[in-house]
RNA sequence: GGCUGAGUAGCAAAGAGGUUAUGCUGCGGUUUGCAAAACCGCCUAGCCCGGUUCGAUUCCGGGCUCAGCCUCCA
């Protein structure tokens, strides 16, 4: 039974879809003024994860992860870069689907654009004025009066009381109250602009997500999740403007992931410590920065380190010398291993702990196929390949991680099998010194060799 | 100040009121022409103080420390 960790109960409850075998899920996306972090990365690994594993337990899902294509960021960076708002996001959305393919992301079933739902955000806009939730003020901007919403804080664990407590609220007169956030804001002069009963201007950040959800999921629907940063305000300014426009109960469970940190201190681009997706991904493979990012719970901070990166190629080093010249059969049905991977998957996505059934698997593969157990060590092989798979790990050709790039200078993949059977010549010689030599030349070049019995497999460092 | 979380061996990171987590690293052994890989074994734990219990790292209370949110943020 799948258990599910809910910010707004602040506890693991049991999953109950609203529909039998049917999952809607809703998931903030990123905001398209620059490349992606390693903080997006693990938002989208992180769901990713929940996404396949949801879809492995036979649930129909549609995911939905959003594109903020229009805010004040947006604006300023286009005004520095001297280009249309449109062309610098175009480009950004195009890198972040070229970092998502290359992590092996699977895409969601939809992306909205905020600047495709400009008609539903004015919708809704216009339904909270009727109802008296909104008001427009001096400026033209227009508000969502937080007091009027009886639930808000809900998500947060706040009152309004609370958060008066604190002295970090910004004066605006231009509110009626502090906390009051802005649904429709005014354009100035040479920004973009759409038009509204309230005058030329944009969307606010909270109302695009309430509007592009309800209108593609439905007022009330079953996941809604996003980074841990997002709870508040976003997400809690969220389900105000939804139940308050629909009067319906807006998401189910809510789910926040973790934070990459960098020396113990949040990554974010605000405090410019932050390493872009495609920086990391010249060093390190994308399967090394996910199985990184799996070794840890999806909402437990996450430190990054390069010695972690190491590490996790070193684990998959592992995981893939099990299943290297393996003969896959069929996985067995209802094993320990499945039984362990799946309680684990149960119990909020606990991808550490079913790691450590893949390793159980790695070892007794291992075992099988030193007692040349052939047909134990295929199914089992079987089984882990598909387990793995179910994470996203071990998707790829298996010699090719071992052999890494032929492109990249050094020695070719020829050059090292002329070599490799040089050796074998000479051992099959008895002729040691040669052999060794030889080695001892592959290893110069970053090749390292195993004798596997009557043959010689070999790999890059 | 308010609200959330977290503190586990050299590093990373889980579960469980008593029985080996797991991976990487280190050490010893088996194996190997020698290696590598593999296998077997070993060394390193549970922030502090109380309480509950036959028994707590695990539950409860109180500290301390760290991180996040309370402003844009994944």
């Amino acid at each position: 039974m799948l258990k599910i960790y809910n910010s707004l109960t602040n506890q693991k409850e049991t999953f109950t879809p609203i529909e039998a075998n049917k999952i809607r899920m809703y998931v903030c996306g990123m905001t398209v003024y620059d490349y992606c972090h390693l903080g997006h990365a693990r938002v989208m690994v992180a769901f990713d994860v929940v996404y396949r594993y949801l879809q492995s337990q036979g649930y129909n899902v549609t995911y939905i992860r959003n594109i903020t294509d229009i805010d004040d960021k947006i604006i300023q960076r286009a005004n520095d870069n001297g280009e249309n708002f449109k062309a610098l996001t175009e480009r950004f959305i195009d890198a972040m689907h070229e970092d998502e393919r290359a992590l092996g992301i699977h895409p969601p079933s939809l992306e909205p654009k905020a600047t495709d739902n400009i008609e539903e955000i004015l919708g809704m806009i216009s339904t909270l004025m009727e109802k008296g939730y909104a008001y427009q003020g001096a400026s033209g901007d227009v508000y969502y009066a937080v007091a009027k919403f009886e639930d808000y804080g809900k998500l947060s664990g706040r009152n309004l009381e609370d958060l008066r407590a604190g002295d970090r609220i910004a004066v605006n007169t231009d509110k009626n109250d502090p906390f009051d956030f802005v649904l429709w804001k005014m354009a100035k002069q040479g920004e973009p602009y759409w038009d509204s009963p309230w005058g030329k201007g944009r969307p606010g950040w909270h109302i695009e997500c309430s509007a592009m959800a309800t209108k593609i999921l439905g007022n009330h629907f079953d996941i809604h999740g996003g980074g841990h940063d997002l709870q508040f305000p976003h997400h809690e300014n969220e389900i105000a403007q939804s139940e308050a426009c629909t009067g319906e109960h807006f998401a189910n469970y809510w789910m926040h992931n973790g934070f990459i940190r960098i020396d113990e201190e949040k990554m974010s681009k605000s405090l410019g410590n932050f390493f872009t997706i495609r920086e990391v991904l010249e060093k390190y493979t994308a399967e090394e920065i996910r199985y990184f990012m799996l070794t840890s719970q999806y909402r437990s901070p996450l430190n990054y380190s390069t010695d972690q990166l190491d590490a996790a190629g070193a684990s998959l080093d592992r995981l893939y010398t099990a299943m290297r010249g393996l003969t896959i059969s069929t996985a067995p049905q209802n094993s320990s291993y499945e039984t362990h991977y799946i309680n684990a998957m149960n119990d909020d996505f606990n991808t550490p702990e079913a790691l450590s059934a893949l390793f159980d698997l790695a070892r007794d593969i291992n075992i099988a196929r030193d007692k040349k157990e052939n047909e134990k060590a295929s199914e089992l092989g079987a089984l882990l390949l598909t387990l793995a798979n179910g994470i996203g790990l071990l998707e790829g050709d298996i010699e090719a991680w071992f052999k890494g790039d032929d492109s990249k200078g050094g020695m070719s993949n020829d050059e090292i099998d002329s070599l490799v059977q040089q050796r074998l010549d000479a051992k099959a010689n008895k002729d040691w010194s040669l052999a060794d030599k030889i080695r001892d030349e592959l290893v110069e070049a970053g090749v390292s060799l195993e004798d596997n019995g009557a043959e010689t497999i070999w790999r890059r460092e």
